[in-house]
DNA sequence: CCCTTTCCATAACCTGGCGGCATGGATGTG
DNA sequence: CACATCCATGCCGCCAGGTTATGGAAAGGG
């Protein structure tokens, strides 16, 4: 008996939402569409999954037993693919590298360069992650080291060799009154409104608006945003402000945003990060070394 | 990431087979659309699981890391659709009883109404298993109880409780010499051509060949078949002969096949089974009880 | 040396399935 | 009584997958 996984995952949201049209806004598809793959799944099983009502999607008994057991399957299948993915990048001799964008500068190319050289053989492939991704994939096992910024949540599960240190500046509209001072204090920041990431980032978007260090003080919020543009367009709009690394004023100059440094907030950490099953790994260890010196041995 | 398991299963095949062709065959599709169906989740993986050549399709490293982990994976979900379905006919109150053509018989009905009378509101659901699963169901966990025959594969796994003992005829084409007489020996048929079970079968085929009851003479393969109707036209026609319990004399009766007693090998022993993970389950506990004493009570 | 066989890949065609939109029916709610 | 909320259904357009027919490459046999 053959089952597409999407009808499984379908399966769990629509259990887990105990209603088609929540599930359905999740899964980005349309309620009829989700009507039609429930039908189907149960057709599929000779099964009644759900008991149908005004007030919503019921399981029955037998669509218990299903969705008790159709999430680790599905954690199982991910992690099969993830596993065959990375088999093929090591057997094709492909570093796969995550980055933040924020977490990449000047020394990269060099890292890369370095890398080739001890590597020969070797190609290194640079993925950007969105920001909505703080381990820039390396917790879903999609790369094989990360350059990211600390900290991060879910930390603990990974390995990670600091880099650099930075301070946090502050991008701002540049018609923002604040924008007309050389220096600011974070203190005088604490009442504009923040340009944030989202709110599933948790910790990450936490640290991003330094809310621990508001001395309690609630935060106020202009824009949501995700990607570097769009981050930059919500600045340059006058929705609010946002910290940023030092390096930002470079790698993300653009008119209609001024940056600025701040005093009175701890600086960002630049860091290289790689999974505990690595650890064995010579290749990533080398990558990870030549990051170390790329920070260490030139200066 | 979401994959059909079709796909994956034609994926296992291919690994297993080394062959396209061959493995289209197994999986009964034409050689073209495996091809697809390869290269399709090839791209949705974005990773190369076999290398090409005249001599067939040879794993890549991926594709093996792909084969390991597939295989289990496809088991767990063939268990967990099992158990939904097995939730679903407890909460219908449904018993299903797998049997097979030979094994139920004249006591069957009585069987029934009686586990009807001492359950009521369940009902049970018969469903007739092909000759080429000799535990009708009860081992892929299709059924919750088992009529069958002694022995089958397997049947250490499996609770039996044996019903009855009935001797083995002989199933003969109405024209054969051997037709004219009453009463036959096993040895005067060592040389006859047989109608066997398919091969997969393995022992329940030898079984009903008495293959290990003719003295280390070889048996001759007349035709081979999984169906009574197929069985009986295969007789009528002149194959071969077979072996077959008494009670097919009666419900499988049919123009140009004669049965024949025949001394000089073991009888037959039906029985009924069901899964060790049942022995707490009352439900079958009754059905069992039933089975017991349609053969022992009213006699 | 050529012919045949055995692989896999490709092209052309056709059907069925799936998704989206619009709408309907049932049922509580202000 | 109108409205909001949910799920089901009808219709339409499109893509995906299957089949048949065919091609090309390579190995084995006469």
């Amino acid at each position: 008996m053959d089952v597409d996984t999407r009808l499984l995952r379908s399966f769990v949201a629509v259990a887990e939402e105990g209603s088609l049209t929540r599930a359905a806004e999740r899964l980005f598809v349309s309620q009829p569409a989700l009507t039609r793959q429930v039908r189907q799944l149960e057709t599929l099983l000779g099964v009644a999954l759900f008991t149908r009502s005004r007030t919503g999607m019921a399981l029955t008994e037998p669509g218990r037993a299903l969705a008790r057991r159709v999430p680790p399957l599905l954690a199982d299948w991910d992690g099969t693919l993830r596993e065959a993915r990375g088999a093929a990048s090591r057997a094709e001799r492909v570093l796969r590298v995550g980055f933040l964008a924020s977490a990449a500068n000047e020394s990269t190319p060099g890292i890369i360069a370095e890398f080739t050289r001890r590597r020969p053989g070797w190609r290194v492939e640079m993925r950007q992650a969105a920001w909505s991704d703080p381990t820039a994939g390396l917790a879903e096992g999609d790369v094989d080291a990360a350059l990211l910024r600390l900290p991060f949540p879910g930390q603990g599960a990974l390995r990670v060799a600091e880099l650099l240190e930075e301070p946090r500046w502050v991008a701002l509209p540049s018609g923002h009154p604040l924008a007309a001072r050389e220096e600011l204090s974070f203190q005088e920041l604490w009442d504009e409104p923040f340009v944030a990431a989202p709110p599933d980032t948790g910790p990450w978007r936490d640290y991003w608006l330094a809310a621990d260090e508001r001395g309690g003080r609630p935060v106020r919020i202009g824009a949501v945003t995700d990607r570097p543009d769009d981050w930059l367009s919500a600045i340059a709009n006058g929705y609010g402000v946002a910290l940023a690394p030092e390096s930002a004023a470079r790698f993300y100059a653009r008119p209609g945003v001024a940056y600025r440094p701040v005093s009175g907030v701890s600086p960002s950490r630049v860091a290289v990060a790689w999974a505990p099953a690595d650890d064995g790994n010579a290749v990533v260890r080398d990558f990870v070394d030549c990051c170390r010196e790329a920070v260490t041995g030139p200066r």
